[in-house]
RNA sequence: GGGCGAUUAGCUCAGCGGUAGAGCGUCCGCCUUACACGCGGAGAGUCGAAGGUUCGAAUCCUUCAUCGCCCA
């Protein structure tokens, strides 16, 4: 005993067993002895499982992007994963948890190029396109995995050997990928164009001026602005009824230089006069018309609205109805144009403003400057807003939309929480085409090339996987959008490419085959629109199937005063360094006790050390079942035990740990992952550690070889579920202690990961051991009168650690056994604990339900003090049994409510009499001791 | 402005029609031969507000309030 440690220390465990899992080769998925449970009727299921094969389940991790490191949101999303992963292995499937990294274009980008201004003071066009991409993917090499390594420390049991990268056949240096995912990305870019759903369009679209490239919609995250609201005189270039100007209201005043008219409502009596009639645009000195427009809100500031075609949606639709110039005065690298005059030409946008707000002051043109809480899209990466902006990009109709909202309407695709369901629903009723193209140089080069015709007119246009032969072809210099390579995840992972799908189809043995669709999909619900909804548009449109069977949400992980974990708060802690100080598993188990479904995670490093705490006392359960090792029985088994050989607080445990196989399995069919963390818990520390360990220690220091045998068999059986059950939780420590308890063996079949999951106890088992509701019935009475009796104990400040006597007057519930009297006397700390026949005199008492309970105290017992504290015990009871007789006197309870509520009622009410009059009489007899 | 979610003990959450629960924190007592990363005991809630349905509501319905998220 004394060579284990008291403390469990997992920095000693952790490491080793990852290292050993995967030299086992433990998380390999081996399609050939799988076979796809979906897509088998019964009948081929009962064919597969007969030729030895497995069913199959799949994940494919969200990939996380290159430039990033671990984070809480990435634990609990990976975690999640794990535990289901594991749980399945435990249950017999063949687990494919595919894992990968995505290029994350613009952020990659943006690293590199950062870094070149710094170190070289240059910028990405004077290096080249070519030298830029060799950078990047040096870059890759040294930083692309990390957060991979980091999903290890956390016992994730990917199958590594599968990674994906979403740029693989890319590198130029690595020219043959396993999974050629970049010929996917052009395939289904080919494929999409051939059938008319992609095309080039000029469009208004979400301008990044620091990544100086097109959004989608998706990427621009509204944020609520405190700006001002600029009322701005246009003066009319002729009068017009003694009207010398019009006022326009704008949150944007520098781009007046771009305007090309002002905007009333065609219904606006007020204006009607003036439309057709023009305004003299101050600062440039051009003449603009008054149009009328029914896009115009009358109730919006004066009702006159200017136009900027080229700078904003709204006004580029009405630009468009009216013939309008669009003059762009706002580069796309957001300074002013020369188009902005000479005065504006070079300034940045934010000074233009400040600059035409102070010379329109000077001119006396500023009517009025209001305080203006408004909402302004900002770019989700670089976080600057976002300029609309007018140029030529590709855009996509989407594919398979009807397919992809109905599976999840119908549930054929099933959402955790559901509620999610609804916000897909409406962002499918509103789709926009998808901006596919970027103006970057990290990413997948648009498959298009084009060449000056030979005989004039429209150039020549190629779209295709390869280059096309033949000279002076230009490819498209634009990538596309990285969630364009993403949504091709859950099967572009799966086919080496995209030329051999018809193959991989065939084959009943590929990966595709038997994993495709996966199973189950973990992610945040921010990417929703973002990658969720098109890879179900993917999958029908490229596997005409679903590509997940269920998706669950997690929350967002937020700091404990409910703000989001952010760098700039400095409130997000280090995941590495949260396992360095508690170990993975602590880390894991705590949060996921507190990550409930459908809610966001408060979290905090106390969720962390509960976590430790908990493996701390399996850790010493283990302990104390190993320094009885000497009598130990035959391993985990129940076999050689019989009813007869069994106490009732074996019977119990036994019980509860059955019940708790039960619960866990409809946990986890909901996805109730922190429930199942505190049904874990409760199984574990409440009922094993403080009721069967403290009751077994009768049995194991007592003199009865037999109830000792009987008792180790019992904590042999328990254990050995109770790690299984926690072993999607805390892999390492239940990985360590099932071999340290001797359950385990050599290899990967000797490892727990491939323990069979605790299947639900017999009937017939049950009946052979005495296991019914009575046992159970009986442990909560013996509960009540252990607690009383400490309670006691701790009324008259006697250690709680301190052996004395009790004495029991037994009630008619109390079994003649003396393994029960065994147990009570260990459990209430007493020595020793008499049967009595009569109350004890000089006694504190206490009325249980098995009898009356006496703690002689020798002259120490304050009759007054006694006399209170049953009087209290008394009015509470009245109380409760008052609201029992006022429901009871009451006809419609007693005519409506079902007969065993009435019953139950009734029932309760004579336990609670007959305990006060106990009592009474109790404070009877006070006076007497 | 539209939609969704939350509101239960100091904190984090269970409970979702029949006597208000857990963990953490707090207080008291204990180094009781697995564990002080522990053990025993205690105190603590008019279940956001107001109506309604019901014999009975934290639980179902309506309205409102506050907070959060998504979409405009």
């Amino acid at each position: 005993m004394s060579e284990i440690p008291k403390a469990y220390d997992p920095s000693q465990v952790e490491d080793r067993w990852y290292a050993a899992w995967l030299k086992q080769d433990a998380f390999r998925a081996d399609p050939a002895r799988a076979f796809n449970g979906a897509r088998s009727s019964d009948a081929e299921k009962a064919r597969h499982r007969a030729a030895g094969r497995r069913e199959a389940y799949s994940i494919v991790i969200p990939p996380p992007n290159i430039t990033g490191i671990l984070h809480m949101g990435h634990v609990l999303n990976n975690t999640i994963q794990d535990l289901l992963a594991r749980r399945k292995r435990m249950q017999g499937f063949e687990v494919l948890w595919l894992p990968g990294t995505d290029h994350a274009g613009i952020a990659t980008q943006t690293v590199v190029e950062r870094q070149l201004r710094k170190e070289e003071r240059k910028t990405r066009h004077e290096i080249g396109r070519e030298e830029l991409l060799r950078r990047i993917w040096t870059w890759k090499d040294r930083h692309g995995d990390i957060i991979l390594q980091q999903l290890k420390k956390l016992g994730c049991s990917c199958d590594w050997s599968r990674t994906v990268f979403t740029m693989d056949g890319l590198d130029l240096r690595a020219p043959v990928a396993r999974i050629n995912y970049s010929r996917w990305v052009a395939h289904v870019f080919t494929e999409l164009h051939r059938q008319g759903l992609i095309y080039r369009g000029r469009r208004m679209v979400n301008w990044c001026v620091v990544a100086r490239s097109a959004l989608s919609d998706e990427e621009v995250i509204m944020k609520e602005t405190r700006g001002h609201l600029w009322h701005l005189r246009y003066p009319l270039a002729e009068s017009a009824n003694g009207v010398p100007h019009l006022v326009v209201a704008t949150t944007r005043p520098e781009t007046m230089l771009g305007d090309t008219a002002v905007a009333v409502h065609p219904e606006d009596a007020r204006y009607r006069a003036l439309v057709g009639k023009k305004v003299k645009l101050p600062l440039t000195g051009r003449e603009i018309p008054i149009v009328a427009d029914a896009a115009v809100d009358p109730e919006f500031g004066t009702g006159c609205v200017k136009v900027t075609p080229a700078h904003d949606s709204t006004d580029f639709a009405i630009g468009g109805r009216h013939g309008m110039e669009q003059i762009q005065v706002i580069g796309f690298d957001g300074a002013m144009t020369a188009a902005a005059g000479e005065d504006y030409a070079g300034l940045d946008r934010d000074e233009c403003r400040e600059k035409v707000v102070a010379d329109l002051q000077e001119l006396g043109l500023i009517e009025k400057i209001e305080d203006y809480v408004h909402h302004v899209g900002y770019s989700e990466r670089a976080d600057v807003p976002v300029e609309p902006m007018v140029s030529d990009q590709w855009f996509l109709r989407y594919p398979a939309v009807k397919e992809a909202l109905d599976q999840v309407l119908s549930r054929r695709i099933a959402f955790r929480p559901e509620h999610w369901i609804k916000v897909y629903e409406h962002w499918i009723a509103n789709l926009q085409d998808w901006c596919l193209s970027r103006q970057l140089w990290w990413g997948h080069r648009i498959p298009v090339w084009t060449r000056p015709s030979q005989r004039g007119g429209n150039p020549e246009v190629y779209v295709g996987v390869t280059p096309p032969s033949g000279e002076g072809w230009d490819q498209d210099p634009d990538v596309l959008d990285t969630w364009f390579s993403s949504w091709l995840w859950p099967f572009a992972t799966m086919v080496d490419a995209p030329e051999n799908l018809a193959a991989a189809r065939k084959d009943p043995c590929s990966t595709l085959a038997v994993f495709y669709p996966t199973s189950d999909l973990v992610t945040a619900p921010e990417i929703l629109f973002l990658w969720v909804a098109r890879m179900a548009m993917a999958g029908n449109a490229f596997m005409e199937d679903l590509p997940f069977h269920n998706v669950y949400f997690t929350g967002t992980v937020r700091d404990k005063q409910g703000r989001k974990m952010s760098k700039s708060l400095g409130n997000s802690p280090d995941p590495l360094d949260l396992i360095a100080k508690h170990g993975a598993d602590a880390l894991r188990f705590g949060l996921m006790r507190c990550a409930p479904l459908g809610l966001d995670v408060r979290f905090d490093e106390q969720q962390v050390v509960l976590g430790r705490n908990f493996c701390n006392k399996l850790w010493n359960a283990a302990r104390l079942r190993l320094s009885q090792a000497a009598e130990g029985g035959a391993g985990p088994t129940l076999a050689g035990v019989s009813a007869a050989d069994l106490a009732s607080d074996d019977r119990a445990i036994l019980m509860r740990t059955d019940q708790a196989v039960r619960d866990l399995g409809a946990l986890y069919d909901s996805y109730e992952f922190n429930q199942i963390a505190a049904r874990l818990y409760e199984l574990f520390w409440t009922d094993y550690c403080d009721w069967y360990l403290e009751a077994s220690k009768a049995a194991l220091y007592g003199t009865d070889p037999a109830r000792k045998r009987a008792t180790l068999a019992v904590m042999d059986h328990v254990l050995h579920i109770i790690l299984r059950l926690l072993h999607p939780y805390t892999p390492f420590i239940t990985e360590e202690l099932w071999h340290g308890l001797g359950f385990g063996g050599e290899g990967r079949e000797g490892s727990i990961q491939f323990a069979p999951w605790p299947a639900p106890m017999a009937a017939g088992e049950r009946a052979r051991l005495g296991l019914d509701e009575d046992v159970l019935r009986f442990a909560e009475l013996k509960r009540e009168t252990v607690s009383a009796g400490r309670h006691l104990k701790a009324a008259y400040r006697i250690p709680s650690g301190k052996r004395v006597r009790y004495g029991l007057m037994p009630s008619a519930d109390w079994p003649d056994d003396p393994r029960e009297l065994a147990a009570l006397q260990v459990l209430l700390g007493a020595e020793p604990l008499e049967l009595v026949a009569q109350p004890l005199p000089k006694s504190a008492a206490a009325v249980t339900p098995l009898g009356k309970l006496f703690l002689p105290l020798e002259g120490l017992v304050d009759a007054a003090a006694e006399a209170k504290r049953l009087t209290t015990q008394i009015a509470k009871l009245e109380k409760e049994l008052h609201g029992l007789k006022v429901r009871l006197a009451d006809e419609g309870f007693r005519a409506r409510a079902p007969a065993e509520t009435v019953a139950a009622h009734e029932a309760r009410g004579r336990e609670i009499a007959t305990s006060i009059a106990a009592i009474r009489e109790q404070i009877a007899t006070l006076g007497a001791s």
